[in-house]
DNA sequence: AATCCGTCTATTTTT
DNA sequence: TAGACGGATT
């Protein structure tokens, strides 16, 4: 046991010991917060106060899931199988398999994915007869969803207009179609977990007895309803340990409510928060450029990250003339860092938005540089897989109709427009699924969709008593899909691709205790699976800032640091919407452990036109001691109208050098960033930062007991130490 | 049923 | 600029 502790650090060992109540633990970036949810997993188990099924651990990806069972296993001899590790969803998933009864579900209820959620929601509207121009089918989606993720039915959304009202009509029309298909949505699966519990006394007393401690990761990205569900499943006897870093919270635009954090505090009677500040990532010098930008936030709880390490070197700024500038000095400096020895894959390009991407990839591609791009499209998304899925779906759920719409035609076997719009017309009018409705379609057309329902008839009797990768040989074959990509001109990838799917669930039967179809589909909704593109190979990693999350490189380019880029122009517009621009900033920052880039461009190309951009506001929130301007250019001074009140976790440690302005400007003669000095009435202090010269000459200064101060050195009386 | 063409839009995304 | 989408054409 004191094996277990002997790594940590007193604040990760308070945390690890908590007694048994709950927690909150604020951990900063780098500070080891995995680590010590993981170490007080197996410390709670060790010392025998839990037994591994009286865990619950909560994370929102399966990434982080899977990371933290590894760990586990590496700690403790137990078999981590049957341990309620998971994300929200796959937890939810698990909760509501097992009391598929009690939740109104059909046993096999089936998992719609984003895309399977929006194609459903147009039939609804189709159903409906609404107006698609007044109810564009993203923003039914995104109502709905957001009205879920508040916990609300449709019949609880408050509605002030006549759209709004019509819209919890839509919302209603959609559950009631999702009912009756037996399907649920991401969002569903929370919800319908969470009115389980709450009106289900002794369930609810049966997990509470069960999970005595609740484990939760990232936990300023919980939305209203994760929050609820955490809160009826704590008891009076129940611990929940919530491991989390408000100044990283930058999902509000999905619903994560930062507010959780200080609620939580008040809800649970928090006596201990534990703040792991100590960062085993990057050097000095980042982690100070970090703090003096996160600083300027107001709504903070607090934290300031150090390290035991030095200052490392300067940030490096580069401001290019044009994005194809800024990308091709991207090219050579990573050239230059390849050269020295660094592996690619340590190397990161992180921007603001996907947009960013396109004329970097052409520098590094003209440059023969090769790299990865994360987003986009991954394995179970993609259309043949998406095709394969559904064919499966049928076999085992035959009235989900998202999925009987996707192949009834697919591969084409004259089924036609007019021919599914009488059959959806005989299904609304009977409340029945499309498959129910297939026997009352007459003639011509009600012979081929016959066929096709016998089609899935003779896959499903067919595969009754196979396993789960030859139900999908059998499958992917017997519906003509492989025929059919192999007769296409491109279609060699989506015929591998097919077998991948194949792979995948032999992979699937080894790893999992439920090899089961149903398990599988569950997974392929809820795991959409690796993103494409050169596994393996060492490539330089581009990403956004936001999927840049969690992950750490040796070295690191913010790219495109522009008013109206980074910040976006469109954060303006959402409440609080520069601060949590200025987090995603401090996240991007703290990916890099020993050299940090920032570039911006005067010109650049969007949307087809030239805009003119100024260097981001956020330069002016570091400290200029701190930053290396690699281009000789006279940039204006930009002081933005910010009071500098909040400027006041620098932890200011910069290397030597006279304090300069901006882009090399005057200096403040006989002074210097990172001086000591000693003032009459404030105490004593470092300087942060400075400007002017002569008679305007200003330093910032750091103050031990009274924060950061502007002072004219025409009058005050400061003294070097 | 497939293909073409004009129009529209463009922040971030896991489950 | 470039991709997605819907409607019209072949």
């Amino acid at each position: 046991m004191s094996e277990l502790l002997s790594h940590l650090n007193p604040e990760q060992q308070a945390a690890v010991t908590l007694p048994n109540q709950s927690a909150l633990i604020l951990a900063g970036a780098g500070s080891g917060k995995t680590r010590v949810l993981t170490t007080r997993i197996a410390w709670l188990i060790s010392t025998g106060q839990i037994s591994p099924g009286g865990i619950l651990a909560v994370t929102f990806t399966n990434k982080a899931a899977k990371e933290m069972l590894t760990r586990l296993t590496a700690m403790l001899p137990i078999n981590t199988r049957g341990m309620w590790v998971g994300t929200f969803h796959g937890l939810n998933n698990r909760l509501l398999r097992a009391h598929h009864r009690d939740a109104g579900l059909p046993q096999l209820f089936q998992i719609l994915d984003v895309a399977d959620q929006l194609s459903a929601i147009k039939r609804t509207l189709k159903a409906l007869g609404a107006d698609d121009e007044k109810f564009p089918p993203r923003q039914v989606q995104y109502f709905i969803n957001a009205a879920k993720d508040s916990g609300l039915r449709a019949d609880k959304v408050e509605t002030f207009s006549e759209h709004e009202r019509r819209l919890a009509e839509i919302y209603a029309a959609y559950d009631a179609q999702c009912n009756r298909e037996g399907v649920v949505d991401f969002a569903e699966l929370l919800l319908r977990s969470y009115e389980l519990l709450s009106r289900n006394e002794l369930l609810l007393e049966h997990y509470r007895a069960r999970f005595k401690h609740i484990l939760v990761d990232e936990f300023q990205d919980t939305n209203r309803l994760q929050y609820a569900w955490l809160k009826i499943l704590c008891g009076r006897d129940n611990a929940i340990f919530a491991v989390g870093d408000d100044d990283q919270s930058i999902y509000a635009f999905r619903g994560a409510n930062v507010g959780n954090m200080r609620d939580f505090e008040r809800d649970f009677h928090i006596q201990t928060v534990i703040k792991l500040e100590q960062n085993y990532r990057s050097h000095g010098n980042i982690l100070d450029t970090a703090n003096a930008l996160i600083g300027n936030n107001h709504t903070r709880l607090g934290k300031n990250l150090w390290t035991a390490e030095g200052h490392g070197e300067p940030v490096r700024v580069f401001e290019a003339t044009s994005d194809t500038e800024e990308a091709q000095w991207i090219v050579d400096e990573v050239r230059a860092l390849v050269a020295d020895g660094l592996r690619r894959s340590e190397i990161a390009v992180l921007y603001r938005s996907n947009a960013q991407s396109r004329v970097i990839e052409h520098a590094l591609f003209n440059g023969g540089i090769p790299y990865r791009v994360y987003g986009g499209l991954r394995f179970f998304e993609r259309q043949e897989i998406k095709h394969a899925l559904a064919y499966l779906r049928l076999i085992a759920n035959a009235d989900d109709d998202t999925a009987f719409l996707r192949v009834v035609n697919f591969p084409a076997r004259g089924i036609g427009a007019r021919s599914l719009e009488q059959l959806q017309d005989i299904a609304a009018a009977r409340g029945s699924s499309l498959h129910q409705a297939v026997p009352l379609l007459a003639g011509k057309a009600g012979g081929n969709v016959g066929a096709f329902v016998a089609l899935i008839d003779d896959l499903r009797e067919a595969t009754r008593d196979l396993k789960l990768p030859e139900i999908i040989e059998h499958t992917i074959h017997q519906s003509g899909l492989v025929a059919f990509y192999k007769n296409e001109k491109e279609g060699a990838d989506r015929v591998e691709n097919l077998g991948e799917l194949v792979n995948a669930a032999t992979g699937f039967v080894a790893e999992e205790d439920d090899g089961s179809l149903a398990a599988f589909l569950a997974h392929a909704a809820l795991e959409a699976g690796e993103h494409q593109a050169g596994e393996g190979s060492d490539a330089l990693q581009l990403m956004t800032v936001h999927s840049a999350k969690g992950l750490e490189f040796h070295s690191v380019f913010i790219s495109g640091l522009e008013q109206g880029l980074f910040p976006h122009d469109q954060s303006a517009n959402e409440p609080d919407g520069v601060e949590e621009e200025r987090r995603l900033m401090y996240v991007a920052i703290t990916r890099a452990r020993r050299r940090l880039y920032l570039s911006f461009a005067q010109t650049r190309m969007l949307h087809g036109q030239t805009r003119y951009n100024v260097r981001s506001r956020f330069f002016d929130e570091l400290p200029e001691g701190l930053l290396k301007w690699l281009s000789q250019r006279i940039l204006p001074p930009q002081r933005y109208a910010e009071p500098a009140y909040q400027k006041s976790n620098i932890r200011a440690r910069a290397p030597g050098g006279a304090a300069r302005a901006p882009g090399g400007g005057a200096g403040v003669p006989g002074w210097r960033i990172g001086q000591n000095v000693v003032h009459p009435k404030f105490g004593s202090g470092v300087i942060v930062d400075a400007e002017g010269s002569g008679s305007d000459a200003r330093v910032q200064v750091k103050f031990a007991d009274v924060g950061v101060k502007w002072l004219a050195l025409q009058f005050a009386k400061l003294a070097a130490v």
